[in-house]
DNA sequence: CTCCACCATTTATAGACAGCATGTC
DNA sequence: CTATAAATGGTGGAG
């Protein structure tokens, strides 16, 4: 089909399609239109990766808009919403405007309710419609992307739910699920009552195998010499082999640690192919590496980079994980070693892909668990760039002559598994009934039961009275807590209800929260706030390694009194254990908030700043939510806790408090202009000009900004000199000078540290 | 006595969403 | 508890 045949899109939108250079729909597009989703029509298209589903919903989107409604793009990943949120935009043109809204960033200008098109992750979706997002009803379109994630146990309910509650709330409101070929998409259209595009196709041939011995062994019965040299791992042939062909290659492993290593020794696979044009530009990302992060993640990633080889994980800083990408996608860094985060994040496609291991450890199940198929496919998927590459290739790798045929089995010729929804869990209930209550939504245990047989757990399961009975042990865990009230077959939500159900925490985290809150007391201190935070289930726990247990026994009772609640007693194993482990996670954010900088803590903890940054930032959302529970309920230690929180947002010692406040100043220049003598935003509004550059080692630019945003009645730096009084001594120790040039950090001397 | 190759033992294990009100170096 | 790879530690032989 051309798309100049299509109808229903705003005008112009078909020839500006054209121009774009695409002419002709690809098979499972013209399908999809077919099938009606131009028309209105609820569509799943279960379609590799990289087959244009994005078209799909473009052109259901753009249709939608036409006929006067909203589009709604469910995204996975809050990464992911910008990307897609600026392919939209080129529809701008026509008339329809896009914005974005995640947790960390909302499009400016006109809000939401003004937008044609809203991209956003489906936590906020949710959470929007627990706040009483009135565009809601306008919408006439969602789409929800990669829609197998409702398979994950963790963020799959909260998928399921928000789709399950719009198309309830929105009459005829038509459902684009996007999805990887998976094993029930016939399922899938049942539940959204959609017509099915269950295809194959892919606009690029992909190639899949195993490497075994000396050869590349592919899915079409063909063997290809891939020759291993002695010493060598058969990933670096691989990597070795792809480069010869002048191809990337992507490589997945099973753990930070794996991903780290085989960057370092793949590094010196690629060293030897390197042009001096390729080593300069190599050592600038390596430098932008380095300014990042004073780790020795960072260390370590940079090192990789100038010799043309990367490592990609969530331990990982943002910043970083952005360089590597980029770097990998102009063909710099020529080979990535990646954990998954790789294999559902941003497009990050290369020439070969390899699956080295396909198992991953889980503590859970005792041990070494197999991939599903569908994430090695997803990871298959990312070989080949379209346009640019003649095909793609995707291999997993063994060295026995068993496994051979067993991958081939398992992985090259299997099936993906089907999707099951994971909703008849305590947890994922215990959320969405509070919610669901909370809105009106459900006002009986029947009208709760009503809408939950809208969802895909109703749909598949066959264990009729499952859903009822957690319903039930739910709803009388939040009645005792007092977040719902029951009155004979009754629901209404609570004051503190409503509040929970808003703030978006779990009701087990506010239930423990409020708890805390109850019992702090003058012995609390931010330490204590830390730990009720990260005892919390929202808070991802710190692993207690080997030894820690001691360490960390010791630690509690020596600060005991400092936290608010009970110690469990020692010999509830679980219990303890995850005090402990919390207690950890406190102590990190102690440190954080006593200025120590980022290398002594990831050191310290054994985590890389992608986990510090992370662990910040969850304890000041969480903090943020105490802090309006313990406002709600009138408590005393209000203050105290926004005292904590603000503590880890700035990552400041109390004095510096008012000082991190001002914009553009953050924990460093906070800590500089402080041992300079400006010790408030009040001082530094009437600070003498000379001391303030010295303070902030003399760059004029932000000396100006700062006192600006402080307020100073003339900020102008022109002819001021720095007063060498001023300055940061740079007195060795903590910060033994290694830092020139990236960023120097005039850290205060944090007392002796182990 | 030092160094190194090699083998046994120990150790540690993926990911990332949300509120609210403004801005890191 | 079902595993595996890297890091660490220990041993013995060569120089």
């Amino acid at each position: 089909m051309r798309v100049t045949e299509l109808t229903g899109l705003p005008d112009g939108v078909p020839e500006h399609l054209e121009d774009e250079g695409i002419e002709e729909l690809y098979p499972p597009q013209a399908e999809a239109v077919e099938r009606g989703v131009t028309e209105g029509e609820s569509l799943v298209a279960s379609v590799p990766t990289a087959s244009g589903k994005t078209l799909i919903a473009e052109l259901a989107m753009l249709a939608a808009v036409e006929r006067g409604e909203k589009a709604l793009y469910i995204v996975p990943l809050r990464a992911l919403a910008g990307e897609k949120a600026s392919a939209f935009e080129r529809f701008e043109r026509f008339g329809l405007s896009v914005g974005v809204s995640t947790g960390n960033y909302e499009s400016d200008g006109e809000r939401l309710a003004n937008n044609d098109v809203i991209v956003a992750t489906s936590e906020k979706v949710d959470s929007l419609v627990r706040n009483g997002a009135a565009w809601v009803d306008q919408l006439g379109c969602v789409v929800a992307d990669e829609v197998h994630l409702v398979d994950d146990a963790h963020r799959g309910p909260t998928l399921e739910v928000t789709l399950a509650k719009l198309r309830a709330r929105v009459d005829g409101l038509q459902t684009v699920a996007l999805s990887a070929t998976v094993g029930n998409a016939d399922e899938l259209a049942s539940w959204l009552d959609a017509e099915l595009v269950d295809s194959d196709w892919r606009p690029i041939e992909l190639r899949t195998g195993v490497h075994y011995g000396q050869a590349l062994h592919l899915d079409d019965g063909t063997t290809r010499e891939l020759p291993v040299e002695r010493g060598e791992s058969q990933t670096a042939a691989i990597v070795r082999d792809t480069l010869h062909d002048d191809g990337s290659t992507l490589v997945f492993v099973n753990s930070r640690r794996n991903a780290e290593g085989a960057a370092k020794r793949l590094a010196n696979v690629v060293a030897k192919e390197l042009g001096d044009d390729q080593r300069v530009a190599l050592a600038e990302i390596a430098e932008e590496i380095r300014a990042v992060s004073d780790t020795e993640t960072s260390e370590t990633l940079a090192s990789a980079v100038e010799r043309g080889a990367a490592f990609h994980h969530a331990g990982l800083a943002k910043e970083h994980r952005e360089l590597v990408e980029e770097a990998f996608r102009d063909r710099l860094v020529r080979t990535v070693c990646a954990t998954p985060t790789l294999a559902a994040g941003v497009n990050t496609p290369a020439r070969r892909v390899v699956v080295r291991d396909w198992q991953r450890y889980d503590g859970d199940a005792g041990g070494m668990q197999p991939l599903d198929v569908l994430e090695v496919h997803q990871m298959f998927g990312r070989a080949g760039r379209p346009g640019l590459d003649p095909y793609g290739e995707a291999v997993l790798v063994t060295d026995d002559h068993d496994g051979l045929e067993g991958l081939f089995e398992k992985y090259i010729y299997a099936d993906p598994e089907p999707v099951r929804s994971k909703l008849a869990a305590e947890p994922a209930l215990r959320t969405h009934v509070l919610a669901t209550v909370a809105t009106g939504f459900a006002t009986t245990r029947d009208d709760l039961l009503d809408f939950l047989d809208g969802t895909l757990y109703a749909e598949q399961t066959d264990e009729a009275g499952r859903l009822a009975s957690v319903t039930d042990d739910v709803l009388a865990y939040l009645d005792a807590n007092g977040f719902v009230e029951r009155d004979g077959d009754g629901l209404r939500a609570s004051e503190t209800g409503h509040l929970v159900s808003r703030l978006y925490v779990d009701p087990m985290s506010a239930a423990e929260m409020i708890h805390g809150l109850r019992e702090a007391d003058d012995d609390t201190t931010p330490l204590g706030f830390y730990h009720l935070v990260s005892r919390t289930p929202d808070m991802y726990e710190l692993y207690l390694r080997s030894g820690d247990r001691e360490t960390y026994t010791e630690l509690l009772y020596e600060r005991e009194a400092e936290i608010p609640g009970s110690t469990p007693s020692e010999f509830s194993e679980g219990e303890f254990e995850d005090w402990l482990a919390a207690l950890k996670t406190a102590t990190l954010m102690e440190d954080w908030t006593e200025e120590l900088d980022e290398e002594r803590i990831a050191e310290r903890y054994g985590v890389g700043p992608g986990d510090i940054r992370g662990k910040t930032e969850t304890a000041e959302w969480l903090l943020g939510a105490a802090e309006r529970l313990a406002g709600e309920l009138d408590l005393d230690c209000v203050r105290a806790v926004r005292d904590a929180r603000k503590r880890v947002d700035y990552g400041v010692r109390e004095e510096l408090l008012d000082l991190a406040g001002v914009r553009g100043v953050g924990r460093k220049r906070a800590r500089r202009l402080y041992r300079a003598g400006v010790e408030d935003r009040s001082e530094l509004r009437n600070a003498d000009k000379a001391t303030v550059l010295g303070a902030l080692r003399g760059r004029r630019k932000t000396a100006e900004s700062v006192l600006a945003a402080a307020g100073h009645p003339n900020p102008e730096m022109d002819a001021v000199t720095a007063d060498p009084e001023a300055a940061p001594e740079e007195n060795g120790g903590t910060n033994d000078g290694a830092t020139d040039g990236t960023d120097d950090d005039g850290q205060a001397s944090l007392g002796d540290f182990e």
